[in-house]
DNA sequence: CAATTTATGACACAGACTGACAAATGACAA
DNA sequence: TTGTCATTTGTCAGTCTGTGTCATAAATTG
């Protein structure tokens, strides 16, 4: 990798390091581009080159993510249950985090508490997901050899599996201390346990 | 209902006319809020008094809803599986239509016509459907006695239900006309009824 | 009709974003 | 090292969304 791509990478996380600072000290409505274009020490102009909008920094976990779980999905066995293929690569796309930086791991704590204390960031971040969604019910209707047009069931059972996992972070214990990594996952996990217990075997597979 | 409040409304409505014909003749994006005014002949300024935004045009129709569905749950009886419960409140929100306007049925599938043509619309529906989701979440537990702080089940009913009735919404089948009100529910029903045969009976009671 | 409340329009302004062009910087070959 | 080329960046001008303010017009009330 060149010096170029470096910078650039370098870059990048430099403005959303200092932009989830911002937002979280001041909030994210009041903070201006302006303001985090100053701290990285950039023009506005070229935050907007790294990133297409504000919110987009705030997505930015997001689109990582589904990249992960993509290629998750695609590494389970063909003749799995589909709910069963989805939670599993999403909780692969969890486990990302356990060989990661403590600086990855903080700034994904702090995108985690952002989206907490602003419900306004969370119901974005699902907005995209609504993308992504779509996408993997495609997926799923091909492993299956169903039709993604016509049939619901693989939409109906990426939409479940989504969900759960967004449960699972948006409702963590208020006791808890929010920047704890294990206990979030932890809840993230017992979702995942209540909703594999929820639906009748076979469901997935469609009549 | 004084003048006032009747000149009001019939603003309201011709403002979210005009609007959405102008949204499906040009798109979103390229119709500006000073156009929509134009053409229901007030100020620019004056849109903003009745809409937050321009997308609030568009997630109108959620707000409307969200106070349907709250009602129609409160009349559940509270002996009632929560999950049973929703998807009868959703049915309700849904039929809802079936005594309205042939003006207001127009309005409700240009709506969904604007949403299936541009599904970063459809995103901020969702996003706005997080929130009806947690105040429906906090209601379920209430009823069911629980705390809706730690317990991830209310969430997952709530989820789960909202997430049947989009994709009933989101995945019509292509060949079919788009402006048939009937086919809409019909399909949105289909997904209703594969929802409720895929849980456990009693899941959504708690262990 | 007069007094009060409420809706509207006109204006000014901040902030998010975009297009265009010129200057700076890294990549690479001679 | 030096020169050429592609890429990145900053500056500037401009559009659009959204808000505060104040004066005017309209509806409501007594």
């Amino acid at each position: 990798m060149g010096l170029r791509e470096r910078k650039k990478e370098k870059t990048r996380l430099a403005i959303i390091d200092a932009a989830v600072d911002l937002f979280l000290e001041q909030g994210y409505e009041a903070t201006t581009v302006e303001q985090i274009a100053g701290a990285v020490e950039i023009s506005a102009r070229t935050f907007f080159r790294y990133f297409t909008s504000k919110e987009h920094v705030v997505l930015w976990f997001h689109d990582h993510s589904e990249g992960i779980v993509s290629e998750a999905l695609a590494c389970r066995p063909g003749d799995e249950p589909p709910f069963v293929s989805l939670l599993q690569a999403l909780r692969v796309m969890l486990h990302e985090f356990t060989g990661a930086t403590s600086e990855d791991t903080a700034r994904f704590l702090k995108m985690r508490q952002l989206m907490q204390a602003n419900p306004a960031l969370a119901g974005k971040s699902v907005a995209r997901g609504v993308e992504t969604e779509r996408r993997l019910a495609v997926e799923i209707a091909r492993r299956q050899g169903r039709d993604a047009e016509t049939d619901q069931l693989p939409h109906l059972v990426v939409a479940y599996a989504m969900a759960t996992v967004r449960v699972g972070f948006e409702c963590p214990r208020p006791q808890e201390i929010e920047n704890d990594l294990p206990a979030m996952f932890e809840r993230v996990e017992e979702a995942l346990v209540l909703a594999q217990r929820s639906f009748r075997p076979g469901w997935d597979l469609g009549g």
